[in-house]
DNA sequence: CGGACAAGCTGA
DNA sequence: CAGCTTGTCCGG
């Protein structure tokens, strides 16, 4: 009797299983949802294997039924790779890979239409190369404001598989669908269209798991963005996932990004983008050197007050970073920093007019007072956006709106003040300026330049390329105004950062050079001694371990099992 | 995860 | 020592 090895569809449990397959049960293949007999129970699960040896002595008890279509084969195969790659649970990717609905038929696929033309253009052209080979992904830099459009034209007019183009939101998605519609396309809109052979599937994340049985090529748009990265375990990268696929495919795969991060630029074959596209696909930046500016004169420098009174076309929006009002106090008497006294995290103000403390972490609340000497006079060391917005209406003398991702709906005021999530809400804008570029600039962790760069670069999208019809411009504020990012933003060329910190990278030995994995929880430090790598304590109980790559650090994850005193994160971003 | 079973604790 | 809790193991 046929055997097949099954991953059940049950939380907190990560190991295949091996069940007889009676022989009404024929349909049966790698990727099959079926249900299965656990532990006298019976279970949902994935059929990852068929065709498997039965080991001595083993009773095998049989599949109850086949539930439903699942991912097809090569992506069942890949979920093993990313749950080794990422050192978590494969069965998350085999839900992100299977239909959100129970399915038992597809569709008729459309008759194949004719290839859309590849455009004329230096975009296309770069394209086209990249394409031609196959192996390593093939990386395009241009500007943030150059529009991808003709990258993704070029590969649907491969012929020879379905064509999977990521893109990093659900609402860009939406709008590329629609322009490939208008171009005579096909694209699928949903997972069973995927699976039936529609010739282009446009997707998120999740979308590197598309159920396409032929694959033809590849392109991911922004291939850097941060909403590549999956947020739960495990946290794979969308990006080189699919990279991955369509090395195991033969197929090519090409990497669209203004601002790629480190590893890809190591990892991927750059094909040239000609310079003056490039250039004019950055935005005008503007620089404001803050070093000499009084603190107590304010946070806004003379430009920005003046742009900001201006009128434009479009928005002004103003880019702070922090939410809330006042995010760090100190006591103006014995200078105390305004602490939880739950979990010693840090207060800031919080009501309508900032009148108690509150904290973000355990959200207790409590009078606004210093805890060690009991004055009552605070003062902001760091301000959040509401007070930015307080203090710019006070200062531009007009309305001034507000966004963050919590705000439903977006202000129709001309001048706008909001946290990064403004940049993703906002289609248009006459001017970006960001108050304190050097929170970006400095933020702890190892990708704070390329994400600097890359903030940089979604707000140009906002105002335009310079020397596009009604461009606007990015107004930086900043204490470091020769950092490398902000050299390379202003000429318009990434690699002015990008070849530096590369070097710098080497030099340290850190990844793109070497893999890291981080582990906390209470474990953490009894599995890092145990991994046998080299290792060191972040905190209490995190730790960071690191080896000479990911093929080192993966094996090891791999072949220790851990318990759940342990949790694992492979490339942190917050280190 | 969730059931099975073993070992530990409590009270009469 | 029954009756309950807590912990550990295992599922095909």
């Amino acid at each position: 009797m046929a055997m097949v090895r099954v991953v059940p569809d049950v939380s907190g449990l990560d190991k295949p299983f091996d069940y007889a397959v009676p022989p009404e049960l024929r349909a049966i293949r790698p990727g099959t949802v079926v249900r299965v007999p656990l532990h006298g129970r019976t279970v949902s699960g994935w059929v990852v294997a068929d065709g498997i040896e039965p080991e001595g002595g083993l009773e095998l008890k049989a599949v109850a039924a086949v539930a439903g279509l699942g991912p097809p084969p090569e992506v069942v195969d890949l979920t093993a790779w990313v749950a080794w790659r990422w050192a978590g649970p494969r069965r998350a990717l085999l839900r992100a890979a299977s239909p959100p609905r129970r399915l038992s038929a597809l569709p008729v696929p459309p008759a194949p239409g004719p290839l859309p033309a590849v455009p004329p253009g230096p975009l296309a052209r770069a394209a086209e190369a990249a394409l031609a080979q196959p192996g390593r992904p093939g990386l395009l830099v241009p500007g943030p404001a150059t529009d991808p459009l003709d990258a993704v034209l070029a590969a649907c007019a491969r012929a020879g598989g379905a064509v999977v183009v990521l893109v990093p939101s659900v609402g860009w998605a939406e709008r590329l669908r629609a322009r490939l519609a208008r171009r005579g396309l096909a694209v699928a809109g949903s997972w069973a269209e995927a699976a039936a052979g529609w010739p282009v599937v446009v997707g998120t994340r999740s979308g590197a798991f598309a159920p396409v049985s032929r694959l033809g090529a590849a392109v991911v748009l922004d291939a850097h963005d941060e909403a590549y990265r999956e947020q739960r375990s495990p946290q794979f990268d969308a990006a080189t996932v699919l990279a991955e696929r369509c090395r195991r495919a033969g197929a090519p795969c090409l990497l669209v990004s203004a601002t790629p991060d480190l590893a890809q630029l190591v990892a991927a074959r750059r094909v040239e983008v000609p310079r003056e596209l490039v250039r004019r696909g950055w935005p005008a930046v503007r620089v404001v050197d803050r070093r000499l500016a009084d603190p107590r004169t304010g946070r806004y420098s003379e430009e920005l007050v003046r742009v900001a009174r201006a009128e434009h076309p479009h928005p002004v929006v103003v880019v702070h970073h922090r939410r809330g009002r006042g995010r760090l106090l100190a006591c103006a008497h014995c200078g105390e920093l305004a602490r939880c006294e739950r979990c010693g995290h840090s207060v800031g103000e919080v009501g309508e007019d900032g009148a108690r403390l509150g904290c973000a972490t355990c959200s207790l609340e409590r009078p606004r007072l210093c805890l060690a000497c009991g004055n009552l006079r605070l003062k902001v060391l760091r301000v959040g956006v509401s007070r930015v917005r307080e203090e710019l209406a006070a200062l531009l003398g007009r309305e001034v709106g507000e966004v963050t991702a919590e705000h439903e709906e977006l202000p129709a005021t001309p001048v706008m003040v909001g946290t990064e999530a403004v940049l993703h809400r906002l289609r248009r804008a006459s001017v970006v300026a960001f108050v304190d570029f050097d929170l970006h600039l400095l933020a702890p962790r190892l990708a704070a330049g390329e994400h600097s760069l890359a903030l940089l670069a979604r707000a140009g999208r906002l105002v335009g390329g310079r020397g596009s019809p009604g461009a606007g411009v990015v107004l930086v504020q900043t204490r470091l105004p020769d950092h490398e990012v902000l050299a390379a933003a202003v000429a318009g060329d990434p690699d002015v950062f990008l070849r530096p910190e590369l070097e710098l990278r080497r030099q340290l030995a850190l990844p793109p050079f070497g893999a890291l994995a981080e582990l906390h929880g209470p474990g953490a430090a009894e599995y890092a001694a145990a991994l046998g790598l080299d290792g060191a304590p972040l905190d209490a109980d995190r730790w960071l371990v690191r080896a000479s790559g990911h093929r080192e650090l993966c094996d090891r994850l791999a072949a220790r099992p851990r318990g759940p005193a342990v949790r694992v994160v492979v490339d942190p971003a917050s280190v």
